[in-house]
DNA sequence: ACCGTATTCAGCGCG
DNA sequence: TGAATACGGT
């Protein structure tokens, strides 16, 4: 009704190029938005304005990477254009609304309405138990390494068939000594299939396979999404790209929105090409370069575009700013990582006190996980309120997904995994001897665990008749509960089956912390389900309205939860206090005052990034994104020694740290940050005098010495080493060196293990026995 | 079936 | 170092 009300107003409040960038709605748009140039602004107002032009919002699609991201633009969205429309646009993580259209679609390939998602967990322990079958060595067949090939090809759109029959792909995994992961793939798929489950790459994977080979619906698909917006371009994947293709290939109304400096997904199957070849896949295109940053200081700006320069594989931009020069860059020197924790709270404390400013000002961002503990003790020592994002997220706990496990189960039978995980727990007596007998009865007869196990009259897997009762209550109570979904609402039934399992009360007999913790993580997750209960639909298919009825019930619950993963379930905004994070979680945050821990060689850049030119590159682009979530100033920090892996190790400072303009540096760079004074201050660890250091760095310098025999004075040469002498190593044995590369700390050597593969290793810390 | 102890292994992590 | 898992004894 208000369709023209305050357009003219909205876009006034954008900046010419954003304007320009909005108002192309037709055709192949390019938007490069640099950071802090206020990407998410031109998304929403471009949607918003789409729908004040009278685009339906039914046909209007908005891929983003999280479902923060989506979340936030549908609020800002309604904001400007109210909620009646807003709520209508099919907005969301692309897992989240391919999954609801493989609901309605997967029958064509074979999958139920109820199919159950998979996430890495249960894939891991799916990969786990298949190579145990297979009678497979777990060390060579890593579950990781495995289920990172078999979703790398997924992501890359190769079928089982394509990877078994692909004569590159088979020589590369037999050179690493594993030639069975074709297999393990087949098997795998075979195992998902069974369950009627999809994992999180058989989201993507499908729906391109559904569009690839029903014409009838890509023409669906095609006609419903008029106009196609996708946010974080940089980040997509092969199966994303190509799924995104199909749908625009109509009418080609596609508006990607990205920054080729931000892309810092490269590990997990992100191709930087897609947004890189935007230009050649769409030559009608219009590319907007949003270059005005709105959130940092000109110091701030200045320095991330000194560094960004070093990489070769970008499109050109220049970032600038109308706002302050601002801080110098501070850089801190410490010899310790806890003695960097101490500088980093110092310095917070400091600059609370002197500016007057609250604790959620402040950011401390890492490279790993594992460096938040140092800076945890000290705030925690200085009385600074802290949180950590990241780590075990709340739908990542054990409890939760047990009593996940029961709803699953409930809903899909067959969810073999679901299955494995509550069947015994609370205990029942049904050990993992009976569920052998299970499994191998379940194969015999070509079904599902649970089949069999409901079956157990006919069948006779040698079971007696105690456990066999025990499995029949089991499977006679999970079939009660099915009979529920329909007639109770989702809170109801969870409730009741939380407590009739049985999973409740275990819990609340567990009077330790962790058990409290638990049981208040249960009764978290219930309250999360009965505001569920009470939120209204948003978003249906055409398909779904029809049959639905007012009850909220628990399958609808499941179908929005497997794709959560967030641990912004409910910001407790309200409280105040200095954020600890990797770089990667801060990505798209902002912060007045940001801290860079450990800014190392070998840890930030990370030493597997040494190797490769792109990893290398994507790194800086890490650190690009570190600098550039800094509003007013950033410091930089790294510590001389180090913990690592309970070893003190000795550290230079990282590359990156030469890489910054010095004129944007507070005092001028001490000569300390090369490497020939870095080693002066050796011996400075040798003479602490507590006992308890003593016995660490005892034990870190037999490490050292252990390679050659002489007193270490970190600067050893390996000299002796020679490609292609025989060597032995303490875990994987005889072994041949191929290559060798790098000097003095950092000399490396690729050595090819049998039955292992090639393995780099740092001489600095691998115990290598020359034996020829 | 369960519990305490030994052993192993470390990247960033959206859905 | 410390979390997660495997193992082995009861």
């Amino acid at each position: 009704m208000h369709k023209n009300f305050g357009v003219a107003n909205f876009l006034k409040q954008l900046n010419e190029v954003q304007q320009q960038a909005v108002m192309q709605t037709e055709g192949p748009v390019m938007v490069i938005a640099g950071a802090g140039s206020g990407k998410t602004r031109v998304l929403t107002y471009r949607v918003a304005y789409l729908l004040t032009k009278g685009a339906d919002p039914f046909n209007i699609l908005a891929l983003t990477f999280t479902n923060k991201a989506a979340r936030e633009m549908k609020e800002r969205i309604i904001k400007l254009i109210g909620s009646t429309e807003g709520k209508n646009v099919w907005m969301g993580t692309f897992h989240s609304i391919f999954a609801r259209i493989l609901r309605v679609e997967g029958h064509h390939l074979g999958y139920p309405q109820n199919y159950s998602i998979y996430d890495t967990d249960d894939s891991k322990r799916l990969i786990k138990s298949i190579i145990k079958e297979q009678n497979l060595n777990d060390k060579v067949y890593a579950p990781n390494y495995v289920l990172g090939r078999i979703s790398g090809a997924k992501s890359g759109l190769v079928s089982v068939a394509e990877y078994n029959q692909n004569p590159e792909v088979k020589a590369s995994d037999e050179s690493a000594g594993k030639p069975k992961i074709g297999e393990l793939y087949k098997i795998y798929q075979g195992r998902l299939k069974k369950a009627q489950a999809m994992d999180f790459d058989d989201l993507l994977f499908n729906m391109y396979i559904l569009l690839r080979d029903f014409p009838d619906l890509l023409y669906k698909y095609q006609q419903r999404f008029k106009y196609i917006l996708v946010d974080e371009y940089q980040d997509t994947n092969h199966a994303q790209y190509m799924i995104v293709k199909k749908l625009a290939a109509n009418n080609e109304n596609l508006c990607i929105v990205g920054d080729d400096a931000q892309s810092i997904y490269g590990f997990r199957g992100a191709n930087i090409q897609n947004i890189l070849n935007f230009r050649s896949d769409y030559p009608d295109h219009k590319v907007f370069k949003l270059e005005q940053n709105y959130r940092s200081t000109k110091t701030i700006v200045g320095a991330a575009n000194g560094i960004i320069v070093n990489n070769k594989n970008q499109i050109f931009k220049e970032i600038w700013t109308e706002n302050e020069e601002g801080n110098k860059i501070n850089i801190l020197k410490a010899s310790s990582d806890n003695e960097e924790g101490g500088m980093v709270a110092n310095s917070i404390f400091e600059h609370k006190m002197n500016f007057q400013l609250k604790n959620n000002e402040f950011a401390v961002l890492y490279r790993t996980n594992a460096q938040s503990r140092s800076i945890e003790e000290a705030l925690r020592r200085r009385n600074i309120p802290y949180r950590i994002f990241g780590g075990l997220s709340f739908y990542n706990r054990k409890e939760v997904k047990d009593l996940l496990a029961y709803f699953r189960l409930v809903i899909n039978h067959k969810d073999e995994e679901a299955l494995m995980r509550v069947i015994n727990y609370p205990a029942r007596g049904i050990g993992k001897t009976t569920l052998e007998k299970l499994i191998v009865e379940a194969d015999r007869v070509n079904k599902s665990v649970w089949e069999a196990a409901e079956k157990l009259e006919v069948s006779n897997p040698g079971l007696n008749a105690g456990t066999r009762r025990k499995i029949i209550e089991f499977t006679t109570m999970i079939k009660s509960f099915k009979a529920q979904v329909g007639k109770k609402n989702a809170y109801d039934l969870a409730k009741h089956i939380a407590t009739s399992s049985g999973l409740l009360r275990q819990l609340y007999e567990d009077k330790s912390p962790e058990g409290v913790s638990r049981f208040e993580n249960i009764e978290e997750l219930l309250n999360a389900i009965k505001e569920f209960t009470e939120q209204e639909r948003t978003l249906q298919t055409e398909e779904e309205t029809e049959e639905k009825n007012s009850i909220r019930t628990l399958d609808e619950f499941l179908q929005e939860v497997a794709l959560l993963t967030d641990q912004d379930k409910n910001d407790k905004n309200s409280t105040d206090y200095v954020s600890l994070m990797t770089i990667h979680m801060a990505k798209g945050l902002e912060f007045p005052y940001v801290f860079l821990v450990g800014l190392e060689e070998n840890l930030f850049p990370s030493i597997q990034s040494l190797s490769a030119r792109a990893d290398l590159e994507e790194e800086r682009r890490l650190f690009y994104v570190a600098l550039t979530r800094a509003m007013k100033k950033i410091t930089l920090s790294y510590a001389e020694t180090r913990y690592k892996w309970g070893n003190l190790t000795i550290c230079e400072p990282s590359r990156f740290l030469e890489e910054v303009d010095e004129k944007y540096i507070e005092a001028p760079r001490k000569a300390s940050i090369h490497k020939s004074d870095f080693f002066e201050s050796g011996p400075k660890i040798r003479t602490t005098s507590s006992g308890d250091k003593e016995k660490v760095k005892r034990k870190n310098f037999r490490r050292v010495s252990s390679v050659s025999p002489e007193p270490s004075h970190g600067g050893m040469d390996h000299s002796e080493l020679q490609t292609g002498m025989e060597v032995e190593h303490r875990k994987f044995g005889r072994g041949k060196i191929v290559h060798l590369e790098g000097d003095g700390a950092n000399k490396k050597a690729t050595v090819f293990f049998k039955g292992v593969g090639n393995k780099q290793l740092l001489l600095k810390f691998a115990k290598l026995k020359v034996l020829k």
